[in-house]
DNA sequence: CTAATAGTTAAAGTTAACTTTAAGTCAAGC
DNA sequence: GCTTGACTTAAAGTTAACTTTAACTATTAG
């Protein structure tokens, strides 16, 4: 079984040698055996990155991804944490999603109308130049 | 006209007073003026908190929406320049959404048949577990 | 052997976007 | 006049996710 050391890692994995401490000093990773000081790790770690790499595209915390793996660890299954925390993560992007609608509509309705309106408020001095307060609502 | 302390704008906008007077000192909202030493700003002021506060759940920097701002503050023809700019900011934002949307179809597949193989991979200790290793590319 | 390369640590530095703190000013109500 | 509450400033603190640095040790090539 082949042991690779921390460069190894980090040229096969794409991860800088220092996050890879750095992930350990966080228990996202787990300590790896040691020879004479150094660390070497078993081809496990790859993977492991692999999904960090993945959960972190996904928007995923650190500390989100830990306690991902700290539910794996437990008996119980493990798919269920996972499809908690992609359920958690969808409803995030539904939102963000909303949003980005939202400000295409803002910019939008600036290309048309009411931009003479929202452009008068982003001049850069709005103080001088009144006479379009909104609604107090 | 009214006046608005930063306290109401705070309140109003749903912006910390702290973070009103940190976009001021970064440049991204317009010294307003003063009364007494205090700052007084028109209504303007809520529309242009609003953009910031859409454009940052969308993943703006504070620095792109600065930007931003600046394009419509240019001398010459300000709906033109604004018309531009939106026009590009138009592009960023369908890219957001598609990205978006990519992103929720990678966590609805996550929900469903990659998990079970992924959870293989998220054992406890892997190195006391092999027999999965992946590639050696 | 030496030199170069790769690994070790703890601690400090980085960036964004703020917040908190400390010490002081100002306006309003009693 | 005094107190209270909102405001002012500069500067330091915060959080995440790392990176960089400094001083040191270990491994490998020649």
């Amino acid at each position: 079984m082949k042991q690779l050391s921390i460069g190894e890692v980090s040229r096969r994995a794409g991860v800088a040698a220092s996050a890879v401490r750095y992930y350990e000093s966080i228990d996202l990773l787990p300590a790896p055996t040691r020879v004479s000081g150094q660390r070497k790790y078993g081809m496990g770690i790859l993977n492991r990155l692999k999904i960090i790499s993945v959960a972190k595209s996904l928007d995923f915390t650190l500390d989100e991804i830990r306690r991902l793996f700290e539910g794996v660890s437990e008996k119980s299954a493990p798919t269920k944490i996972w499809r908690e925390f992609a359920r958690v993560k969808l409803e995030d992007i539904e939102k963000q999603i909303l949003r980005a609608n939202q400000l295409r509509d803002m910019l939008n309705s600036g290309l048309t109308c009411k931009c003479l309106k929202l452009s008068d408020c982003l001049a850069p001095d709005p103080d001088r130049d009144p006479g379009h307060e909104q609604d107090s609502e």
